[in-house]
DNA sequence: CCAAAAGTGTTAGTGATACACCCATGT
DNA sequence: ACATGGGTGTATCACTAACACTTTTGG
């Protein structure tokens, strides 16, 4: 720790973010096709290079905004990347990010360093550059686990949403159906709810729209 | 991402290593008293510099093999801190990660740049260098995570041990005692353990050992 | 009238907790 | 004989999972 902060050689580092939304019933994330050598024309998650004077979230939420025009989500830093040999450019140390956005406020905006920017479902992933692939399966695995022990699910809803909403996006994350009656019980039951109007203009039964209360804890067990 | 790789000024990155043991019953942590400025004379977690052609967890393990003299561990990634002023010599992002040794194999290496070295129960912890402080908290809530759901307890433990023996481990470190009739139930009900023969010479009923199974996933929840 | 999603209760099973006494050994 | 930790069973409670029909609205 006491040697001198110059006397090794330094590696350079980047923020990755894995961007995820939902989109036609389907979870996806944002890759960028590479313009450049290594890699040229793989797809990758998007990132870049943390500036020197600018923190590593400050990093990956500049690229967030760069890539959608997105600013002020959830955003949550998964795993440092630190093979020698993961970017055959030199010594590229990354820090990934994953962040999870409501597809209605992106829009995006294709940098000028990637020739492609494009949603890809999660189940139908290209060949990735780097070892983003291993980034990504890291990812999921945290995603799913941030569904079921916290509120997260609610940074893809609008601020009112139904029963009916908050239960499909589970089903989209987690692959599988619920039992209606045992998910209205179970998120009724976490006492983190507010109900608000009914929703008008609906053709069916019209249902009750709540919102989330703003005094929850961190970790709430969902299911 | 496709900017050049030597367009911006390159931080340093260090890796840094929350030890951890249990000693006469109490859950410590190894600290370094710094030898020269900054902090001077303060209490740190053991870290260095990352070498350019050494991967992030090498780095930390060498740490861990300098300070106090134990290789072939449970190790475990942290979290990155990227603060630009979290170090005043200059931008220096750290790579957190966590281990648990058994004491009996702990040989301390005070490190040459160090001017002492000690354990510290985490209920009595000084002022600490940096933001190690963060560092701290934020291992401890993840071991108490590791805990309940996986089975890095038996790290702790000799090759073949009691059921006694995990009991009081659990309890040092969620500070409170369990039933011993149902912690019992509970950890041979999760078919992980393996019944060894009975242990010789304890001068009370000779309690059966037990090891490990091999085949374990990764997570099992425990409690 | 039809389609679409909303709303709603009971039962059976499983796992968690609370609790107290006797046992085998060494000294 | 005593001290030490080991070993064991039952009853209650809380939570989970399975399961189907009726309601309200718009078109």
């Amino acid at each position: 720790m006491e040697d001198n902060i110059h006397k090794y050689e330094k590696p350079s580092v980047t923020a990755d973010i894995v961007i995820y939304t939902i989109q036609n019933n389907d979870l996806k994330i944002l890759l960028v096709k590479r313009g450049i050598t290594p890699f040229k024309d793989k797809w990758a998650i998007p990132g870049g290079f943390v500036r020197i004077h600018e923190s590593l979230e400050d990093a990956a939420k500049r690229e967030l905004e760069e890539e959608t025009g997105v600013k002020d989500v959830y955003l949550e830093q998964l795993y440092s990347f630190g093979d020698p040999k993961r970017d055959p450019r030199g010594r590229v140390i990354t820090v990934a990010y994953m962040t999870l956005i409501n597809s209605e406020k992106i829009k995006l905006n294709a940098a000028t360093d990637v020739s492609e920017v494009r949603w890809f479902s999660v189940k139908k992933i290209p060949q990735l550059a780097f070892d983003h692939k291993k980034i990504l399966d890291y990812s999921l695995k945290r995603l799913k686990w941030k569904f079921e022990y916290t509120t997260v699910a609610f940074s893809l809803l609008p601020e009112k949403f139904t029963i009916g909403q908050i239960q499909k996006i589970y089903e989209i994350i987690f692959d599988k159906k619920f039992d209606k009656r045992n998910f209205a019980k179970k998120i009724l039951s976490l006492d983190i709810l507010k109900k608000e109007e009914m929703k008008k203009n609906v053709s069916h039964r019209p249902p009750m729209l709540y919102s989330l209360k703003k005094d929850i804890g961190e970790i709430v067990e969902i299911l």
